[in-house]
DNA sequence: TAGGAATTTCCTGATT
DNA sequence: GAATCAGGAAATTCCT
């Protein structure tokens, strides 16, 4: 699972756990379970429901289109800049700008912002887009009665729900908010190398230490259960007019304004980058990426891409669908979103082609000799072939 | 808890 | 000379 930060948006407001679960509870309040069969959908987006995905929808909705872009992650906004390339020159290799870029943060972007770092045609048809994704009434905030400390109570037994078959925090493990009160984790829990989730808590610290909603009628929702206690998320609306991208705390502040003991004790996976040998420095490094999901192996990140060409902008091609011949168009770009996907981000060509080459063996991979950038599906791989890859609607 | 899997990183040398 | 390829080695986390 990818754990991040779950935001619950009502109204501005935010709940936050420590796993991934983005969702909008919708206008007009609805039926508990629609929220939760939806966030329970949602929850699995890089799990079960990859499965179910393949096996009920042909066409799969991406995740992105059923969370508000204020929920996007980094992940949800290159899905979404890569659906809204076709057809455009954009250079993939502009992702190598935009990696980073989460939805709270591209929807703090002015339109000025988005045609500078997408020019002005890609980043014009973006800010269309975006505006349009931000209209769906779906994600219109309740009105903040309606998200009362029942409801609250509610997702919490949902959550513990789960917490008794799969090891996910309950929102009653995180207090955030509390005033007066730095947000209180669990630290075994919160040092998981969740980078999103210490992006989000975060967030919620600055903001519960400036926007804090005790007062006057949000009093009700902050002071509502100790199960969750709800901070202000400042959404693009509250703020003025003028982008405060620059404004807005980077990945890398928010990074070296953690506490040590709040930073993630464990190391990165892999070799550690030299210089960094150090354990004291690599270990407050706040890398990344575990092991990664099952089903999310580099050759079959590279499959899915090769067999889902409205996904592919540009990066890689077929050679030979039939022989399983491939070519990276875009090496790099292709690297740095293995790299986004594994939350890496020095990932480069080099080493993602080392991890290719070591396919070889397994064969999952064969050798084209003599031709740069082109691989060649082996025996050991599946999925890629026209039979295996159900007729897209 | 050990061992294996799957990378990730670094490196050197060869090739294009 | 830069980019890419090839593969050994070391290191790490996650899974079984």
């Amino acid at each position: 699972m990818d754990g991040s930060v779950l935001f619950f948006q009502f109204s501005g407001k935010a709940v936050s756990s420590r796993w991934r679960l983005h969702y909008s509870i919708p206008m007009a309040v609805p039926s508990l379970s629609t929220v939760l069969t939806n966030a329970n959908f949602t929850m699995y987006q890089n799990g079960m429901t990859d499965l179910l995905t393949h096996i009920t929808s042909p066409v799969p909705e991406q995740q992105y289109e059923r969370i508000s872009p204020f929920c996007w992650t980094r992940d949800d906004v290159l899905e979404w800049i890569s659906e809204n390339m076709e057809g455009t020159n954009f250079d993939a290799r502009s992702i190598n700008l935009a990696w980073s870029l989460d939805g709270p943060s591209l929807c703090r972007m002015s339109q000025a912002d988005i045609m500078r770092l997408f020019g002005p045609q890609l980043g014009h048809h973006l800010y269309q887009n975006l505006l349009k994704h931000k209209a769906k009434p779906e994600f219109q905030s309740l009105p903040e009665s309606d998200m009362n400390e029942n409801l609250c109570e509610l997702l919490d037994n949902f959550l513990f729900g789960l917490n008794s078959e799969m090891r996910f925090p309950l929102l009653s493990t995180i207090t955030l908010g509390q005033q007066n009160e730095g947000p209180s984790v669990k630290k075994e829990e919160f040092c998981d190398n969740d980078f999103d989730l210490r992006l989000g808590l975060e967030q919620l610290t600055t903001l519960s230490d400036t926007v804090y909603y005790s007062e006057n009628s949000d009093s009700e929702l902050s002071s509502s259960s100790n199960s969750c206690v709800f901070s202000g998320l400042r959404t693009p609306e509250s703020t003025s007019g003028e982008s405060d991208w620059e404004s807005y705390p980077s990945n890398k502040q928010i990074k070296t304004e953690m506490k040590d003991e709040e930073y993630c004790q464990r190391r990165p996976r892999g070799r550690p980058p030299k210089g960094s040998r150090d354990h004291n420095r690599s270990f407050t490094t706040p890398k990344k990426s575990k092991h990664a999901p099952r089903g999310s192996h580099l050759w079959e990140f590279i499959r899915d891409i090769l067999v889902h060409p409205e996904k592919n902008p540009g990066l890689l091609k077929w050679e030979d669908r039939r022989e399983g011949v491939f070519k990276f168009l875009k090496s790099e770009a292709v690297a740095q979103m293995w790299g986004q996907r594994k939350k890496n981000s020095s990932m480069t060509y080099e080493k993602l082609s080392r991890a290719m080459r070591y396919y070889y063996k397994r064969n999952i991979l064969e050798r084209v000799d003599g031709r740069r950038l082109v691989y060649k599906f082996g025996r050991n791989a599946s999925g890629w072939r026209l039979s295996e890859v159900s007729p897209v609607m």
